[in-house]
DNA sequence: AAGATTTGTGGTATCGTTTTCATAAAAGGA
DNA sequence: TCCTTTTATGAAAACGATACCACAAATCTT
């Protein structure tokens, strides 16, 4: 493969002089630029990353850690953090952990053997054991809707606890008095903290929790099978609550196997705004997280951190939106 | 940050000891060994990729470009590719291009410089002018679902023509003859390759299509438009084909809100099987492609060619497969 | 016209690794 | 015991780029 040799000798000239042509410094005379243009062209040659980072020491490389991309949720994510940091000039090195440990902690391996600029982590519930190794060499991280325990690092996190309340809250506005939640996965902190959100306005009604079913596994099977065993009860709840747009579609698919209809019979609200919710039949209503903002908020805090820039400019960590669609009614009879 | 001299000094003894610690290489004692590795557990010490490359000329990186991240298929395909290429030691380098040129162009520039070993390509409909880069530099390519014109290189494909006489042949099995087709994007090879199969069915059993909507954005609210202007016409068809599952659920929506019930009214088979697809009621009826299949097949061909392997092992170009659910059945009347 | 800048170019040390080579101690073989 | 292997270690040369330094030619100042 070319190197930098390889033009410099192709333009009759030394390498130093290609270097500048490359990096645009110093003093090139547009005889030679053009010279060493055309040997570039001619070859494909492109300097070599590895080279230069070894010998410049700077990195424009931000690791990006997510626990999967086949989960839409996180391939939005990824896709807008990616074009932000494109804009930005970054490049991304995007890596999924597929929920594992071990994984998670090859890739920080790989960060720092990589010299990732910086590192942006987005929520897995695995320790933060392996991020203190970035720390140590000086790596920032940026920590989307995941605690790092102790680990002084930037988060952007999504009040989850506030989107429980909405949700809660929507239904008691709608009258519903016999509400029952259904969930998964039930370890995770996000979805603990929708389910303290929801209790604490039902509290505040003088009112508790007529049904809860939280599962392992968050997918559709289980959070069907769980969505109908609050519907096979004596004194069936009036709406249910989903903590996930998932669970919320499991509900949905149950109440219609049972011959309920929604909302008629049965309110139903989720939580995401997957793209899913609006293709269902009946169109799902459900608390939107801001994916998108949540992604370039974090680029943002990245940047800031990365590039030294100590204006303390205010995040804006973007609202959660309750979208208002077909699922849900005052309880009927 | 360390480097491996600061791990030779700490153990003192020589960089060239380290490298044979790090890389299990050559001779080394078990007591230069522990006082090595314990250097490297307390300053957190990784080898510079970037130099390793240099000296060694070996990458484990392969670069994989997708059209976007935030569309479920390629989310599915990036991750089964990643977790796959994991397995096998390699890195992946994952690159979205957001359906622009200059990005495609910026990121193949961007791969030649990290000196990755391979790149994986899946569709998208930009020229193939930038590959051929790759191609000078002696980097194989695999494309997915992808025609590099000319250029040689590996390529898994899926058979979209015989997914469109499928999709037709399903419809026509259960008695339908009066079909439609809704799909978008127009200009996608994949798209107008599908079409082309149906059409080629329809011949076969002496019909024609009655009805064809094309759009140019492949979104729900353009499929659903055009849905709707299949079903006010007069002679309503009795069945559409969504060349897409977007499409076909953009199609059910319209027959909804038209007041029409499927299947009874009208049939409506998709293609893709993506999650919403199971998700919708009723259950889209479609033609699911095996994604993770065509990931790990894309992989096994990159890493034969990368390895030099002879072996012409067969690639199991896996099938498409019809899922019969609930948005299809007999005309009815 | 002479000194001071500006412009243009090349030589070379350096970054962090791996790898070859040299050398020496330990172990084995006769 | 002496010679050959095996084991163990270090010195030093690359790899491809950047950046500092040196130097020369051209241009500007006065």
């Amino acid at each position: 493969m070319a190197s930098i040799k390889t033009i410099a000798h192709l333009a009759g000239t030394s390498v130093a002089s290609v270097s500048r042509v490359i990096n645009n410094s110093g003093y090139v005379s547009d005889r030679l630029r053009a010279k060493v243009e055309g040997a570039i062209a001619e070859t494909n040659y492109r300097p070599s990353t590895g080279a230069r980072l070894l010998r410049s020491g700077k990195s424009d490389l931000v690791g990006i850690l997510l626990p999967s991309l086949d989960v839409q949720f996180f391939g939005i994510l990824a896709h807008t953090m990616e074009q932000a940091l494109f804009e930005l000039g970054y490049q991304s090195f995007i890596c999924s952990t597929a929920e594992s440990g071990a994984h998670e902690a090859r890739y920080i391996a790989t960060f720092i053997s990589r010299r990732v600029g910086g590192v942006i982590a987005a929520s897995a519930e695995s320790g933060a054991a392996h991020f203190s190794q970035l720390q140590a060499n000086g790596i920032p991280i940026v920590a989307i809707d995941r605690d790092l325990n102790g680990l002084e690092s930037d988060a952007v996190i999504i009040d989850h606890d506030l989107g429980g309340q909405m949700m809660a809250k929507h239904l008691i506005d709608l009258g519903h008095r016999n509400i029952a939640v259904v969930g998964a996965p039930a370890h995770s902190q996000s979805i603990q903290r929708r389910l303290t959100g929801v209790t604490t306005v039902l509290a505040q009604n003088g009112s508790t929790l007529s049904g809860l079913e939280l599962g392992h596994l968050h997918n559709f099977e289980e959070t069907y099978r769980l969505a109908k065993l609050l519907l096979d009860r004596t004194n069936r709840p009036t709406a249910i609550i989903g903590l996930t747009d998932i669970a919320a579609i499991g509900a949905i698919h149950a109440a219609h196997d049972l011959g309920l209809s929604v909302p008629q019979d049965l309110s139903i609200i989720g939580f995401d705004d997957i793209p899913s919710a609006a293709f269902v039949l009946p169109r799902l209503t459900t608390i939107a997280q801001p994916i998108r903002q949540l992604g370039r908020s974090a680029v943002a805090r990245l940047h800031r951190l990365m590039s030294n820039d100590q204006s303390a400019e205010i995040e804006t960590v973007p609202d959660l939106r309750l979208i208002h669609r077909e699922t849900t009614a005052p309880p009927c009879c």
